[in-house]
Parts: C-alpha cells; structure tokens; sequence
DNA sequence: CCAAATTACTCAGTATACATCTCTTTATCG
DNA sequence: CGATAAAGAGATGTATACTGAGTAATTTGG
C-alpha cells in the first residue's frame, strides 16, 4: 500500500504543514502551536489547573508542564500552588501573556487562511467538520490518560471571545 | 476564536489520535508510525540514501538518522557507505526488518479503519482527496530543507513564489 | 479517624521533528 | 590541477508528546 494513500502519512504530513506554516506567520512572537493553544485557553481560563487545561487543550498532563516552564521563562505564564487543594499548581497569563495573545491574532489568522487555501471555499466546512467527526468518533483514544478513563467528551470547552 | 474550530488544533489532535491507534493495534511490533513509513519504503527501495528517504517519508534529514539508529539497532536496517558516492550513507531491511513489514500489514490495516469508522464510508475517499488537495496545494511548506527543491525560502526572509 | 486509594505533580527516559554548526567528501571552475 | 563551492552527514540544542516511577496532598472507606 502506497504511503502517499496511507491515512496516517497524510496526517502526519498535514499536521507538518500546518506547524511550519504557523511558525513562519508567527515567527516574530516565537510562539508555537501548541503555546498558543495554552496561552489562550488560560486567557479564557485564568487560574485553571495543570490536568484540566491540558483537557481543554489536548496535551498530556507531563507536556502541560514543560510548556509552562518555557512559557513562565519567557514571562508569559505565572503558577501557584491552588489556595484550595494544595497538590495544584494553577496557571496565569501575565500582562506580557496577554499582550501575545491580542498581538498575535492576526497572524494566527494569516496562518489559518493559508492553510486552508488550496482547498475550495465551499468545501472548507465540510473538511473541517469531517476532521471533528473523526476526533469525536476516536476521542477515547485522543488522551492516553485524562480522556480515555472514562470515555465521555468534557463540556467545559464553552467559553471564547 | 474557539479551540475547537482552530484547523491547526483539530488537525493536531487528529495526529495525537491516530498515532495512539496505530501504536495500540501494532504495539506487539513496537514500531512506531514513522519507522512503519520507513521501512516499507526500504523495503521498496532498497540502498536508498538517507537524504532520498527523508524526501519520501516527509521527514528531516536528521531525524532520518535518528530513527534509522532505532531500527539498525534493533537489527531491522543495515546500513553502509554508498559505494557511488561516499558521503552518503545507503539503508536496507534486513531479514528481520522484511518480516516485521510482512508481519504487520493485518495490524495497520486494523489501525487505519478504526481511524477512519467514524466517516460514513462514502466520505473517506473524499476526505483523503482533500487532505491530499492541502498537502499538495502547500507542498513548498511540507519540508523545510529537503524537499525545498522545488524552491527554498526560510534563510532570506518570507517570500512568496 | 486513620489507612488506603486517588489525584496532581515532578522527574527520567524514549521518540519524533527541526534548526544550525561543523566536518568530510565530492564536484566544479579558472 | 588546485582552490573552492556544494552536498551529505554528525553533533548539539529546542520543542512536542507520551510512559512509567515516585512524591505529596486529598478523599474515601472501614
């Protein structure tokens, strides 16, 4: 079976595309995929705990971790230890977090459109909710620790600008 | 702008998905999506160079030899300086290395229907036919060094061609 | 109410992915 | 034919992603 019709290549090769597109419209905030998922989900979630936002964000729990560390190096982030279960550590974005996120939208979008381009207009939904349906019809495999225990999809994903 | 509508999210939780599948139904072989990639193409083209190989499986020279070093160690791959040209090194599958193929095709042909199951089947073609449409359509992207054959860019700032 | 299970996190290890610098080998040009 | 440009590969560093082991705090059960 040919690679270029294996669905996992294609996959992989897509998911390539879309960082390396992402990194070069973005690359003057050095910000990556994954970090931006994180700094705007706590924008929206301030105080939000380590396993929860990697829930919301869909990163391992160890991975939330590491890109906080790098994140509060930078001045991004800040954590605490949670006031009412001492065994959290709960994040913020610190007014230079916030600052990224706003400065960076434009170019999130810039990097949405031209990943999406080749595709025509009309079938870019249809693309998109193909790719949700495969997510929500895989999800207990989607999060090897968090998700998979129970098998049921979260609903706190809400709220958003 | 939600999470859940992000194409580069979706596209990255739809990767996280189908590696976990993958590793789960082939988990008995211990090869990775990447090294499966690999060594069918060896197996196609045996003493292929390193550089030629990371240009058909989509990755990095580097990382070629990152993942050759896994599978020669585990005496799947053999290696050796081409006799042509001898800065490059050339790749074969070992006897071990063609069974482990042989052994596996049932395992990631499981993987890639439970991958798919979600899509009413007469969506997948079409689903696989777009994604290889984005592929294609940004292919300057897909390889940073390698395939930037077809026209280079990143050293001299962002162009368009 | 204390022992046991659970939960949140950290640390160490493996694998993928890419950039960059350096070294060797090959190819080319004056 | 020798200087040099170009190509292949290795080493090093960063980032993502996950497993498994271990620690500390909290919950639960007897």
């Amino acid at each position: 079976m040919p690679l270029a019709s294996r669905p996992g290549y294609l996959i992989r090769r897509l998911h390539q595309i879309h960082s390396a597109i992402f990194l070069e419209e973005c690359q003057e905030f050095g910000i990556t995929p994954v970090q931006y998922g994180l700094i705007t989900t706590l924008l929206n979630n301030p105080g939000i705990d380590q396993v929860t936002l990697g829930g919301e964000v869909g990163i391992d729990r160890t991975n939330v971790a590491d890109v906080l560390n790098r994140l509060s190096e930078r001045g991004l982030v800040r954590r605490e230890r949670s006031q009412t279960d001492r065994r959290s550590m709960v994040a913020f974005l610190t007014k230079d977090g916030e600052a990224v996120v706003d400065k960076m939208y434009d170019s999130m979008r810039r990097a949405q459109d031209r990943f999406l381009a080749p595709l025509r207009p009309e079938f870019r939904a249809a693309f998109l909710a193909m790719v949700t349906e495969l997510i929500e019809g895989n999800s207990k495999y989607s999060l090897p620790d968090t998700a998979a225990a129970s098998g049921r999809r979260k609903s706190t994903a809400g709220q958003n600008e």
